[in-house]
DNA sequence: AGATGTGAAAGTTTTCACAGCC
DNA sequence: GGCTGTGAAAACTTTCACATCT
């Protein structure tokens, strides 16, 4: 007879997080961190949820998934609730970013310093351009993409982004995976296999704006 | 007594339209253009749902949110399916699109080719840093924010890509919503409030980035 | 009184499974 | 035999409403 471990107890709860929760999570970290320069001490989850858009009953049930960190008739610390959610997002941990791809988009996403502010800063940058390997863009010079499993089989990038043209993705993708990649943040239009264990979140900038102009054609 | 226009039939259909329904239409239509590229003249929902990673059913259910595309014992007609598509998704029609915010992300969607590739040109850029405004991206000069409305009043921007600061985001979308956009795709990290009739899709490059770091960290 | 945490209800989306047409 | 279109079932997500704690 073996008594439940913490740990056991924690991943049922996790299993129970659905995406629509971790994006909610991710948007009152933000709000967290507002309110936190403000030196705000509590917030209600009424209050979280007016000023992220959603129901306060939603608020606490995405957050009873992953513990009790209210008090009841008070409601939330603010800098314990931030650093829960931190802690439950994986946020401390530093995570080593690659880009692969290195057109428009991908200078895009290197020269957009939204990433290193976050916490995901781009440490490695490949392409198989030949006009373009060999060349820096802010000290960082651009490796042939020959050249990732050498530099990966060093340190593996966890998380790869993906800016290369949908032909070539798939490829990619198996050779970032082979060595050790278990993140990948895809910009290519294309459908990715991969094996289970790996997460996939895509931005498809053409579905955003179909979407878009589907609901103005109504 | 009246009897029910062909029109109020569809829109009742389309109501039953969700984001998911549309988001996968759109994934179709990408791989039935990939499919009459090769000549490919029918095609089942199975292959279909095998090459976009859904299910069968999952295909016909949405398909026949819109009508009845299909021939039992036959499948899909490529071409013909791929137009009504087309035409739910409202590409037919050309949309008029600004993008407001020049800097590093900006620019970067602007020099991304796929906006104008898949019938969405930008038309207009438009900042407030004087030392962007007046200078020119191939060609099209970078016009300060305060003229947005001038520009706007001769021919609405029906869509517009917000590349701002999340603190300017929401003084933004009011006057673009004053001037008659409908559409916004949202890069800042920012809540939108935006009145009924207006649809906002969102990017959230960090709120991706976090996802990834939660699955990653189980 | 004020606000959480949570079962139960309601609503939504996906899958099943099969009648009906080719 | 093959494949669509679709009600019904299952699975999942959100909201309600209230017991419980401060």
């Amino acid at each position: 007879m073996k008594t439940p471990e913490p740990e056991e107890e924690r991943s049922l709860h996790m299993d129970r997080a659905s995406t629509s929760t971790v994006t909610r999570l991710s948007s009152y970290l933000r709000l967290l961190r507002e309110l936190e320069a403000e030196d705000l001490e509590t917030i209600s989850s009424k209050l979280l949820a007016e000023r992220t858009g959603v129901t306060s009953a939603q608020v606490r049930k995405d957050l009873s998934v992953f513990g009790n960190f209210g008090r009841r008739g008070l409601g939330y610390n603010v800098h314990r609730l931030r650093d829960e959610i931190r802690e439950i997002l994986g946020l401390h941990h530093t995570w080593r970013v690659g880009l692969v791809g290195a057109g428009n988009l991908g200078q895009a996403l290197y020269s957009y310093e939204g990433f290193g502010r976050q916490g995901f800063p781009i440490e490695a940058v490949f392409d198989t351009d030949p006009d373009k390997v060999g060349s820096s863009w802010n000290g960082l010079e651009i490796k042939h993409f020959e050249e990732f499993t050498r530099v990966a089989r060093r340190k593996p990038f966890e998380i790869v982004i993906l800016a290369v043209p949908g032909e070539v993705a798939q490829e990619v993708v198996d050779t970032v995976v082979a060595e050790g990649t278990r993140g990948i943040l895809n910009f290519a239009s294309a459908k990715l296999d991969v094996p289970p264990g790996v997460a996939v979140r895509e931005v498809d900038l053409s579905i955003a704006m179909e979407s878009l102009s589907f609901a103005l054609s109504r």
